[in-house]
DNA sequence: TCGGTTATTGTGACCGGTCACATGGCGCTT
DNA sequence: AAGCGCCATGTGACCGGTCACAATAACCGA
């Protein structure tokens, strides 16, 4: 194949060591047509003659021509590239939602950039936005923590961006594309489904929060507010397994607790260790729910009760309104907003006390 | 700050809508020098007087100035982005490379990019390939199954590459930049130490395999080999826990099973709740070993012993090896080779016929 | 048959960097 | 003091697309 006189290789082929490319100008020669007719048909522009079109579409697929995103980013032209500013991608949440928002991505034909902001310093969230945004491209950010809500204000307000959030900002102050899962009213499901099975009230492991009004801490609260009952002192979680068995043994002390609900499975599993050292049986002695319903969660011994919350669908979702932001996708087209789901398993059943009339499934 | 006549503003301002950046024509007109001396102050160019570099550095600085990913990609400059073609990034091992990696590229001020290879297709892996290496930039593929492996082989020669394996491929056929874990190895010590129970052998639940040869199927054969042991029959696992419960379920029904090391963590979850539901104890009635050791396998019930796999650190030598070969990095600066290391904890103790011998301890 | 729209196509300049090469200044040798 | 070579810097062209605008072709009614 190489030395053959019968047709004109690209403009200029191997004469440098760069594995050369077919450009719009190569397509352009090979259709008979102008550079610029090439570009119109890539971009789909409408004033194109169907017959014109075709010859040059025959004419990419010939060659094999991809456009370079490199230079069309340069020259100003559509994106096609999405930048995500996560915190920790170790944990379910953000890292089902890249799963979900790569997916998308990957359908659509754009390029999907990751950047971890590992800290919310003003120093680390100013270089991880300067950096993302450099190729010109649209941003996603994934706000669960403090550190990612530093990275969303600092975010320049001619960046095309939406944001996956545990709650939307006032609107008004922050006008901006948001998604988010109604976690707050999940929290009352989970809060109202354990005071149902009897118990007096219901503890909670938080995650970490950075201002009052975590949804999830707020839906628990407002359950127990409108059952009139008591409202435990949250114990101070975080993201962790490790932290969960932490609080788990703090709360194995205390012999009123029969009923612990936790920020997410991984809280879940370290408080359910915890329990088992310190002698107190799951469900039997003491109910645990989760959040999240991780892959794993069906699995554990005891398999766990917990709010299920597609992050995956979630992260989609963020990518098509996006998209329709940039003006490249319709509003119709976008997938509905996933809602939150108790998954009753087996880690929660009646107190202590109730267990002879209502006495726990054996699986 | 609007309309000061003191300094002119970048060269086209705000006359589109665009963000005015500043290029390097701006940076070399406030420093009085050329644009050429400017892209060789932020190349490193050697040639550049000390005092002249000063002067434009502090142009830069002033300004803000950051190059242009796009425009140096374009010209045939350093890239400074890296790829990753990675399958499923929900399984624990490709998750945590990625992450590796992405500390890597952050610490080096590279751009990530990843895309995802679903099937192993070659129409998948060929798009994957094609829209991967676009940028110009270089490549990482994680390669733990087939898709992996057939992106593996679709790489072009001339794009630089670096590739995790789960084993070398023969380095006659491809002279790449590999890294690995020695899991072969670590499966035998694993097997090796569940015979040291007392097991009269090990049953291992795969995770799939594409060849014959998966070093951690290997490794557990050769243990049983050299210790004169019946070899069972493996059973065919996946990824997920759903598939070690069903395998786990078909173990249950074998009394003959005491001993069970799994392909991976996810894995050997399931196979502790089946044998949960067949009424087996773990460890006292059947011990089992898992792989990768997950964050939450410590924390598991009971917790799990597994074989730790440091994928964090592989993705971070992986990316160092790929910056070497790229010619930016230094040999001596790479990270030390990753070990896997049994980690003993609750779920593996002797055989039910030699209990009374070794009781297990309460945790 | 002609002028005036409108649909379609082509031309030139430009995006922000890099490369290859040309040029200026300096110290050194002879 | 002229000639040489090296260091430091500047100039022009180019990467592969896009934009704005000009130019041509096709079509219409009068």
């Amino acid at each position: 194949m190489a030395g053959d006189p019968g047709g004109p290789p690209p403009s200029r082929g191997a004469s440098r060591d760069r594995p050369a490319s077919v450009s719009i100008r190569d397509v352009a020669r090979a259709a008979g047509v102008s550079y610029q007719t090439v570009s119109r048909v890539i971009n789909d522009s409408p004033s194109v003659k169907a017959s014109t079109r075709q010859l040059v579409l025959d004419a990419i697929a010939g060659l094999g021509f991809r456009p370079n995103r490199a230079a069309r980013a340069l020259a100003g032209g559509p994106v096609q590239a999405v930048t995500v500013l996560t915190s920790n991608t170790r944990l379910y949440g953000p890292a089902a939602a890249l799963e979900g928002i790569e997916e998308a991505t990957r359908a659509a034909g754009f390029a999907l950039g990751v950047r971890v902001v590992e800290s919310g310093t003003p120093a680390d969230v100013k270089d991880a936005v300067e950096r993302a945004v450099d190729p010109a491209g649209a941003l996603i950010v994934i706000a669960y923590d403090r550190a990612g809500l530093a990275t969303l204000n600092a975010v320049p307000p001619d960046v095309p961006m939406a944001g996956i959030v545990e709650t939307p900002p006032d609107p008004a102050q922050a006008p901006r594309t948001w998604v988010w899962i109604d976690d707050r009213t999940a929290a009352m499901d989970a809060t109202n489904y354990l005071l149902s099975l009897g118990h007096q009230t219901v503890h909670y492991v938080s995650i970490p929060t950075w201002m009052e009004t975590s949804p999830r801490a707020a839906g628990w609260r407002a359950a127990l507010e409108r059952a009139g009952v008591r409202v435990p002192k949250p114990v101070e979680g975080g993201w962790e397994p490790r932290s969960g068995y932490r609080a788990g043994l703090q709360l194995a002390r205390d012999p009123d607790v029969t009923a612990v609900l936790c920020g997410n499975d991984e809280l879940a599993i370290g408080v359910m260790r915890a329990m088992a050292e310190a002698g107190r049986a799951v469900p039997e002695d003491v109910s645990i729910v989760g959040f999240d319903d991780t892959p794993q969660a069906a699995f554990y011994t005891p398999p766990l009760t917990t709010v299920r919350q597609d992050f995956n669908a979630l992260g989609r979702l963020c990518f098509a309104k996006l998209i329709s932001l940039l003006g490249q996708g319709r509003q119709d087209q976008e997938p509905p907003w996933p809602q939150a789901e108790l998954v009753v398993r087996q880690s929660a059943g009646p107190p202590p006390e109730r267990r002879r009339r209502y006495p726990p499934r054996r699986p």
